[in-house]
DNA sequence: TTTGATAACGAACATTTTGTTCGTTTTTAT
DNA sequence: ATAAAAACGAACAAAATGTTCGTTATCAAA
């Protein structure tokens, strides 16, 4: 990609991100967003079609860098199936999102975090089948199987919503085993 | 309140759910609910500031009901606390949902579900602290309460959520059974 | 270092949406 | 029957959207 394309992506997603942490998504124009990334009105509708398409974008590149990351975290460990290794996938997902790669947090805990939270559990969600299906599991046979990834999934990311409301008191480790408590013993 | 005011406020609400079965919330404009509800633009503003107020309005008039309806089961039975009773709280809640009263699993399947849910979730969080405090619990002292209810009720709302996108094919009742089979373990 | 391609720019534009004003008509409650 | 209040519609300014077009600046590759 031309380095003049990237620049202005790159400008266009940090002036949107900086406006999320003041107003909500609802309230911020594409007028706004172009006064803050300093760059033209046609430039702009080059890049993205719409308010929603930066945002549709802005989640790819933030969710697929992490659950990517994550992706690579399970083949080496399993969910949760060796032990309490602190290597565990969510273990690891919670140190990347702590180091704010990219100002995630933020995003995750401006007015319009829901949003952000859906994407990330639509990415999750993936990641935790794609591990069930890995696992020959015999206890809770009469619960359907895509219930329980659905209830981990949700959890993980309430979990995440919770924790970044409280301003992150607890360590990623800590956290991880709040999870662990909640999870393990259905599994 | 007047009999005028209702009408409008009624019809209103029912042009805005129907908009919503269509299209998402961030794509209709206040023009086409005031088409769509046969009102004038002035009776509209009278009503309600902004769209998103309108919002607020109906999602507390939805689950202001549902809650208070549930609230009331729990005075009778405690959260899960009674043995396997199927008249505990999220049964209760599961069943009122699907009467679909003010058509409230339409609003939960359009695709702007994640606002209602969000809603739903608030309203939800103070039930369950409500009653988790009138219990004495004993075990897993070493996890702090206020993530117990919020694993809870975000597991019920995202339950409730993949019950939805489901189609609806379990019964309230196995649903509850599922929640049961995920909740009680860590209580 | 030239050069052809392409990205960014800004000004201008029509269109849509928003939110408000005001005078009139209709409906309500008493 | 009547006074109060609600609904109405037309008209309006202001703001936001999305597109066009000709110009300028920057890049990557020869």
């Amino acid at each position: 990609m031309d380095r003049r394309q990237k620049k202005t992506r790159a400008a266009i997603f940090s002036a949107f991100s900086s406006l999320l942490a003041e107003k909500p998504y609802s309230k911020i124009t594409v007028q706004e967003i172009i006064d803050a990334a300093n760059v033209g009105r046609t430039t702009f509708y080059a890049h993205f079609e719409t308010k929603d398409d930066l945002l549709k974008e802005l989640c790819e590149e933030l969710f697929g860098h992490i659950i990517a990351s994550a992706m690579d975290c399970t083949h080496t460990h399993g969910l949760y199936s060796d032990g309490n290794a602190p290597e565990s996938v969510f273990c690891h997902l919670l140190q990347h999102l702590q180091e704010n790669d990219k100002n995630i947090i933020g995003l995750l805990s401006c007015e319009s975090s829901e949003i952000f939270l859906r994407y990330f559990k639509d990415n999750l969600n993936g990641l935790v089948e794609s591990q069930f299906v890995n696992q020959n599991r015999t206890t809770n046979t009469h619960i359907p199987q895509n219930f329980l990834i659905n209830h981990i999934s949700g959890s993980f990311v309430e979990m995440v919503l919770w924790w970044i409301k409280g301003h992150m008191k607890q360590t990623p480790a800590e956290l991880d085993c709040y999870f662990r408590a909640v999870i393990e013993p259905i599994l």
